[in-house]
DNA sequence: GTAGATACTGTACCTTGGTACAGTAAAACG
DNA sequence: CGTTTTACTGTACCAAGGTACAGTATCTAC
């Protein structure tokens, strides 16, 4: 058994459930492995906390509930029948280490407590891809951008202001009292400096570097 | 030795090297392991490539190169000797599938190895931890994009996401299948919807979404 | 079965954006 | 002093975006 005499009981594997008994994976993979309810976590001192997701439930509040009761180097790994993106992110956005399958291989169960155990993050291909997409191209760009946005001189940087807002060429050059044919003599060495090929992409770029 | 004939030599574990020798935990960690110049790759077939980011070099381009020239199921780990977030998010977006320490320990190597080999992708707590604080707070805010964009078709918010990233009606057309004028149409019907008069102020829309 | 929503496409036309080629004028720097 | 940088403007042309008017094909709901 992996159950350690300290102040309290040290449990390793807690499985925390609605209803239901252990599946038989998961004893197969941990064979330690303890079943507690909801609200009986936090009496042991467990290290790694599986929490199988009810269904149609939000993730956020249950998840919630749990970290605010035990050890704040407990572990907790969601556990959810139906998978998907959405609910993974909910997850590891309330505080879970790791995000799977309910009825994942043992193999993979055992491999997500290792990486969870050594204090890592385990988040299936999907999920990460899709985390990937969205911030990457934003933190991306950011360099890129960030080091050529000095370059610009000051009008430039009126009129990369503007585009960024939405305005046309025609409503910059009222604002800055230039004739329209300024505004796209501008807008063209702008495109050139920052290695964009249009306003939308411009203005995507300037607004990028707002967020984060 | 993990070399097995085929069409061309399959190669577990090549670590691609500027100079030097493989290190010894590499080879402790896999016995099998190879060591091949940048420009030696693809010549067999490569399982998993680790390759070393030189110092103070673009990640992009070396990994990027890298990629043209072997396998599609080829799986790139990027190994540095001096990891930052950074770095490690250039790494991964230039399709690197996992990105660790160049003297991580070897069970650490194995067990990326593990993840990588079974077609996850392998980051470190603090590089996820950035990514999590970048996009949670974009999925999160989802329900909210949903309460605006409810009144969306499908296909509709298809193009408007196109849109949000900068593309052309073109681009969205050879997407989507469908022809550039069906792509107008659901511009038309954006534009008239979220009452925004062109694509620049929808991409912007969209985008003021997903930050806040 | 008919009305409405969704998705798709065509022709035509006008507007806006972007670029090529060209030029003036003032300030800045060596 | 001359060269470079910044700011500005003109004419002209083409591509892309956007709109008007119109039509077909599913599918769902009453």
């Amino acid at each position: 058994m992996g159950v350690r005499k300290l102040a309290v009981t040290v449990i390793e594997h807690s499985f925390v459930l609605q209803s239901g008994e252990l599946l038989s994976r998961w004893v197969e993979a941990f064979p330690s492995a303890v079943a507690v309810a909801a609200d009986g976590v936090g009496v042991s001192e467990e290290l790694l906390l599986w929490v199988r997701i009810p269904q149609g439930q939000s993730p956020e509040l249950l998840l919630g509930s749990i970290k605010r009761r035990v050890n704040v180097n407990t572990k907790l790994i969601a556990l959810s029948d139906t998978p998907n993106d959405d609910e993974g992110l909910a997850c590891l956005s309330a505080g879970a280490s790791a995000y799977i399958n309910t009825h994942a291989t043992p193999e993979a169960l055992r491999q997500v407590a290792e990486v969870v155990g050594q204090g890592g993050l385990w988040i299936g291909a999907s999920l990460m891809q899709r985390l990937l997409r969205s911030s990457v191209a934003l933190v991306a760009t950011q360099p890129t951008t960030k080091n050529k946005l000095h370059v610009l001189t000051g009008r430039e940087r009126e009129v990369a202001e503007a585009v960024a807002r939405g305005d046309s060429n025609k409503e910059i050059a009222k604002q800055l009292n230039i004739t329209e044919r300024t505004v796209k003599a501008h807008t063209a060495s702008l495109f050139e400096k920052l290695g964009v090929r249009d306003r939308l992409q411009l203005a995507l770029a300037v607004n990028a570097q707002r967020y984060l």
